[in-house]
DNA sequence: CTGAAAGCGCTTACAG
DNA sequence: CTGAAAGCGCTTACAG
């Protein structure tokens, strides 16, 4: 099925059904209504090769898939919502591997000079991310969800990413306003790095001087259950143990409910307990867990909307903070 | 960067370079090195969507993110192996999403419509999955990992699955040679669905039969933490409790390890545990969780090898069946 | 408003 | 072994 056959079907030339499809406006209506009976008599799809072709678009969107992205539970959601996303733009997602770091860079390049794909959309960015200065130096258009926190300079590129300072220190604000003087924090950075992981303990961290409480800090040795478990020991066996704990992911947090309930205390009740990302775990603890939920579906299209931006607003390297929402469930039964 | 381009540099027409990299054995291996310094010093890649158009071939295949896919830990990880496996074969995964069932059906017909895939693997199978017969009907090249389990006759098309109930049953055989004569089972279908879910619970139920040991069954009312607690709270709160319990996924045996620990019971001692995935949770609980790891980077390798099977061989619509890997940690100290 | 022409960058028989 | 020709199925200026 060929636009030469839809044009032989309607009586007119290639072009005029080309117009139909891309111009419309240049094209007289009652015309336009023979083509597209025809279009939908033959059930006529435009080919998308011929058409990548001649526009010279391919009309994908090039992801990879992080060999550690399995480690979040959140980024599967993130995909879907990416996925559809690009699905309303009229294109899909190319999926591809890539090797960490400044060796995976070839694959990108790789992609490019095929033209396979029109575009980046970046994940599990890391402190000095190599990707973004690389690509930005060559003109290639990408967005990134999550920000980079490079020593010198600012980020290239344009970015999305939700404001775990603010989330993590609005938990404390109402778990203080909620009674509790005495908020724990575990997470799973090793010292220094720069990340999502250390912007949430940072948004604890400075609400928590803000308002005077003591610093109870202990870090996972990784991000497992085992490892919370351990981390939330650590303060709960303390002289003055919290009475809340937050934690940087929802699977810390269960980490930390268990050993709360090891302990036969009771979560939300002895001991307050929050996670973040909303992932099928929080809904999967008794009581549930409260958490902070990315605004998934509207990172996704945020994403998208700056791709279409102009390559100059995109040199900027402007940037798109949004909040994370508060779900509250029984590990910590905040009020309004 | 065109063939053209090339061929100017290299002194030769476009075709040779072409031959070059499609049909080498038919040019002069002067000629070739030649043209491959050309290719070489000019970083040349070919254009993916004209060598697509020229040879009708997308060079893409397409995958569907089920809603549901997130609801099992391990869609990622297969997810990440299938990509490297399409890789490998030279070709792309292109991602799309489409609505559950009959309805779901058109996104597929519209893909091969426009040409824009080659071939669909597919995944998150249902009992009576609409997308087998549609596709084999139509003569559109697919495989599919799982199997789906019709009523009225044979499975249309070629797939690849993980033999759950001969891993199951193994896991029995293990437990009782360790000493149990009271294995527990949880899982989370509903009762009378066919699919992986039951496959695994039917495994154990043979192998507990063969034994002589007792039906000891308990449903999660859903695929959480909190379900699988409950559905272990029964089955320990009978008068003659399991002394272990086979749990038809990761998700559900955290969740019994969880209602063990609660009880004050030592997981791996008073009462051992299994999994079944083998998912980031599996070691990410304390002592780590025995459990059945899926053969993922085979599974993927099998799928794309069956894709390029002969149609007339996958019309016979035969599959593989793959063993599980029976992985012991401390939740079920298995000897060998 | 409509159609003839050129072109997107490859590959594939087919002469020479 | 090498090159001239045709074609993949579209889109995009550009005449008429």
């Amino acid at each position: 099925m060929t636009l030469r056959q839809v044009a032989a079907h309607a009586g007119v030339s290639r072009q005029t059904v080309s117009n139909v499809l891309n111009a419309p406006e240049r094209v007289d209506p009652a015309t336009q209504d023979r083509v597209r009976e025809a279009i939908e008599t033959l059930g006529y799809q435009p080919n998308r090769t011929a058409r990548s072709l001649a526009t010279r678009q391919a009309g994908l969107i090039g992801y990879c898939l992080s060999r550690h992205s399995g480690h979040s539970l959140y980024m599967d959601a993130f995909l879907h919502a990416l996925t559809a996303a690009v699905e309303a733009s009229g294109r899909h997602l190319l999926l591809f591997t890539a090797p960490d770091g400044e060796r995976g860079l070839a694959t990108y390049a790789d992609l490019i000079a095929q033209q396979a794909v029109d575009a980046f959309v970046l994940s599990d960015t890391v402190g000095e991310d190599p990707r973004h200065p690389w690509l930005a130096e060559r003109g290639i258009r990408f967005t990134s969800f999550g920000r980079t926190w490079p020593r010198h300079g600012r980020q290239p590129g344009m970015w999305v990413d939700v404001d775990g300072h603010a989330a993590c220190a609005e938990l404390v604000t109402r778990l203080h306003g909620a009674g509790h003087d005495r908020i724990g924090f575990v997470g799973w950075d090793s010292p220094g790095t720069r990340g999502a992981g250390s912007d949430r303990r940072d948004g604890w961290r400075f609400r928590c001087r803000e308002l005077g409480l003591p610093h109870l800090e202990a870090r996972a040795d990784s991000d497992s259950l085992e490892g919370a478990a351990r981390a939330a020991a650590t303060l709960l066996d303390a002289p003055e143990p919290p009475t809340a704990i937050v934690a940087a992911t929802d699977l810390l947090a269960v980490g930390v409910l268990g050993e709360v309930r090891r302990r036969g205390l009771s979560p939300g009740a002895d001991v307050w307990v929050t996670g973040f990302d909303d992932s099928l775990l929080a809904t999967s603890v008794e009581n549930g867990l409260t958490t902070v939920r990315q605004p998934t579906a509207e990172i996704a299209a945020r994403l998208l909307g700056l791709l279409e931006a102009e390559p100059d607003t995109a040199d900027a390297g402007a940037g798109v903070l949004l909040p994370g929402q508060i779900v509250v469930r029984g590990s910590a039964p905040l009020g309004l």
